[in-house]
Formats: C-alpha cells, sequence, structure tokens
RNA sequence: AGAACCUGAACUAA
C-alpha cells in the first residue's frame, strides 16, 4: 500500500491527476485496500480534473471503509464541495467536524469565489477570529479573478503580512482584467518590498508588458530571470515569446522560442499570432505546419492566428480550408472570433457576398 | 519515525 501511495501521491503533486487516478484503479483492481492518504490524493485528483460524481464516489468510500476524518480528509473534502458549488455538502462535512482549522475556512473562501458568491466568501472572512496569510491571499485572489480589483487591493493594503503569493495576485488581477499600467507600476512598488519576485509573479508582469508595449521592462525582466536563475518553465518561456513578439521584437521571440526546450501549443500560438501579427504571414503559417509536423494538437486560438496571417497574405482559400478542417478534423466549434478572422478575410479579397452569406450562417449574433 | 489540508500564472479576430 505503501508503494501506490507514494506512486499516486506523485502524479497528483506534479499535476498528473489522470495517471494517478489510473494507478489508484490498478491499485484497487490488487486487491490493495486504500488508506487515508491515498484517498487523500484521489479526492485531490478529482477536484483538479473537475469530477464531481466521482469525488462523492471516494467519500462514499471513506465512509464504507470505515476510515476516520481526518484533518487533511476533511479539509480536502470541504474544499471540493465548495469548489463544486455543492455548498450544502460542504457545510455538512463542515459541521460534522469538530474542529476547523484555519485551511478549512479557507477551503470554503476559495471554494465561495470559485462559485461566485462573493458575500458567502466576505461572510466567512469577517467572521474568522484568526486568519493566516493563506486567508488573506485567497481574499485578494477570489476578488481579482472576478475583476473586483477595487476589493481586491483594499484587502492587499489591509493584509499584515504579504507574500510572493499577494503580490503575483494582485498583480495578475491587474494584468487579467487588461490593466497593464496598474500592473506594472504595483511590481515597481513590489521592489521596494523585501519580497522577491519568482516565475510566477514575472509570468503576470510580462503579460502586462506585452499589454502596454513595455519593451523595457520586458527587457528587464528578462535578465532579472537569468541573472537570478528563476526556474524558466513553459508558462515563463511562453510568455517571454509573446511580450517580446508583441513589443515587436520578432528576432528575440523566435531566439526564445527557439532555445526553449518544451513547448507547448501556448508558446506555439503566441509565436504564430506574433508573426501574423507583425505582417510576416508567411512565416505564420509555415510555423503552423511545423507545429503540427511537431504533433501539437492546434486548439480555437491557434485558428485565431492561422486565419490572421491568412487575410495578411490574401490567401482566402487556404484560410477556408483551415476553417473547416478545424471544424471537421479537429472538432472545435468556431467562436465569434472566427468567424470575425472568416468575415475580415473574405470582406478585405472583395468578396462580399460570401462574407455576407458567412454572418447569415453564424449561430450567435454577430457583434 | 517517514507521506500531507487552504492562496498566485502564459496564447484570442475586427
Amino acid at each position: 500500500a505503501y508503494a501506490w501511495t507514494t506512486m499516486i501521491r506523485g502524479f497528483v503533486l506534479s499535476k498528473s491527476p489522470e495517471k494517478a487516478i489510473e494507478f489508484f484503479t490498478r491499485m484497487k483492481a490488487q486487491g490493495v485496500n486504500p488508506n487515508n492518504f491515498s484517498l487523500l490524493f484521489m479526492l485531490k485528483a478529482f477536484t483538479m480534473v473537475l469530477a464531481y460524481k466521482e469525488g462523492r464516489l471516494i467519500h462514499g468510500l471513506i465512509l464504507k471503509l470505515g476510515l476516520e476524518l481526518d484533518l487533511f480528509l476533511h479539509n480536502a473534502l470541504v474544499h471540493m464541495y465548495s469548489l463544486f458549488g455543492d455548498m450544502k455538502s460542504a457545510h455538512q462535512v463542515f459541521g460534522e467536524m469538530p474542529m476547523n482549522t484555519i485551511a478549512t475556512y479557507n477551503a470554503l473562501i476559495s471554494g465561495c469565489f470559485s462559485c461566485g458568491d462573493v458575500m458567502g466568501a466576505r461572510k466567512i472572512f469577517d467572521e474568522m477570529i484568526d486568519r493566516n496569510v493563506v486567508t488573506w491571499n485567497a481574499m485578494v485572489s477570489g476578488y481579482s479573478k472576478l475583476g473586483l480589483l477595487k476589493e481586491a487591493r483594499f484587502i492587499f493594503e489591509e493584509m499584515p503580512i504579504r507574500d510572493v503569493f499577494s503580490w503575483s495576485a494582485m498583480i495578475s488581477g491587474y494584468s487579467q482584467s487588461g490593466r497593464a499600467i496598474e500592473a506594472l507600476a504595483l511590481f515597481q512598488k513590489m521592489q521596494l518590498s523585501n519580497i522577491g519576485p519568482d516565475s510566477v509573479t514575472m509570468v503576470s508582469v510580462l503579460s502586462a508588458c506585452a499589454t502596454a508595449g513595455a519593451l523595457d521592462v520586458g527587457k528587464w525582466v528578462h535578465a532579472y530571470i537569468d541573472k537570478n536563475e528563476l526556474r524558466c518553465d513553459v508558462f515563463l518561456g511562453t510568455s517571454l515569446v509573446d511580450m517580446y513578439a508583441k513589443c515587436g521584437c520578432i528576432d528575440m521571440a523566435l531566439r526564445v522560442f527557439r532555445e526553449m526546450p518544451h513547448k507547448n501549443v501556448f508558446t506555439w500560438n503566441a509565436m504564430i499570432s506574433g508573426l501574423s501579427l507583425h505582417g510576416h504571414g508567411e512565416d505564420a503559417l509555415s510555423l503552423f505546419a511545423a507545429m503540427e509536423k511537431a504533433h501539437v494538437i492546434p486548439n480555437e486560438v491557434s485558428f485565431v492566428g492561422v486565419l490572421c496571417a491568412c487575410t495578411h497574405v490574401g490567401r482566402v482559400e487556404e484560410g477556408c480550408k483551415h476553417f473547416n478542417r478545424m471544424i471537421q478534423e479537429l472538432n472545435i466549434s468556431p467562436k465569434i472570433e472566427h468567424y470575425g478572422c472568416m468575415v475580415d478575410l473574405l470582406g478585405r479579397s472583395g468578396r462580399l457576398e460570401e462574407a455576407r452569406e458567412f454572418i447569415k450562417s453564424m449561430p450567435m449574433a454577430p457583434n
């Protein structure tokens, strides 16, 4: 049981819940009984893949095996139920425990936010006697994600201690709401604090640089990453590619892109869109071909870049081909962006009747 | 003895 649990734990901690679930299934097939640890990780795994029903089954299994609900299992259950918006079950589990820790309340807060229940989150926060930095961070990030930046900032300013999570949550809040200047301003303030940015912080900062066209800050961040040896993973690499591309430094974007050992579809998309944005339509199209050759499956964003590139080089037929292939081969239902690209593509080449027909064929209301 | 709960992240048309 120990070996199985270690494997399952490893997969969950390395963010591969599918593999953890597979191992758990195999473990049970071998007749090994799950224990508190494996069940805890299964709750986590099903929470990660948003599998509510399976999560409930694990809860049932815990009860069936007569295992005692320790604090970890208890908190994981509260977290899972509240994340799925099943506040009734969450509160039921919550009420059954003689002792709820700060983490239990924190789990409820983040659950409320993920269901959009701002008032609920606020109420729990207000009623808490002991709060830790995670409590405050959960409030900052919860408000931020819902675009309630004033509220987030208020909490951020009020909190007694801030860690790198606090700063990152607040900066990404601004960045994701398109308020790049405020994100960068806060990043400047962060440098006056005693908390250093990590690679997650930098992803949001670079994203803000890309939006604002702040190439100088972006370059500074790049140098900082190298100098301080921040973990350069796919996220950070992609943000760098995107920042350079959006700021018009196609050469640097390509250089970072080529040097990245691991790329995913986001990385390719950032490079393809960047090329097409700056008039390198042909290069964008050949990069798209290279992506498929590398067995990276394009997603809906990839096709926005490709269709855009087709528009720039006036390749109407090729654009239509990609559009149809997206639907038929990849089972992606076109979004309003794709229809926008197609109308643009047809319109610019003077095929106005076809463009009109395209608009008529849209399943959603044209904007 | 040793496993561990809650908070931050990138690509998107006109």
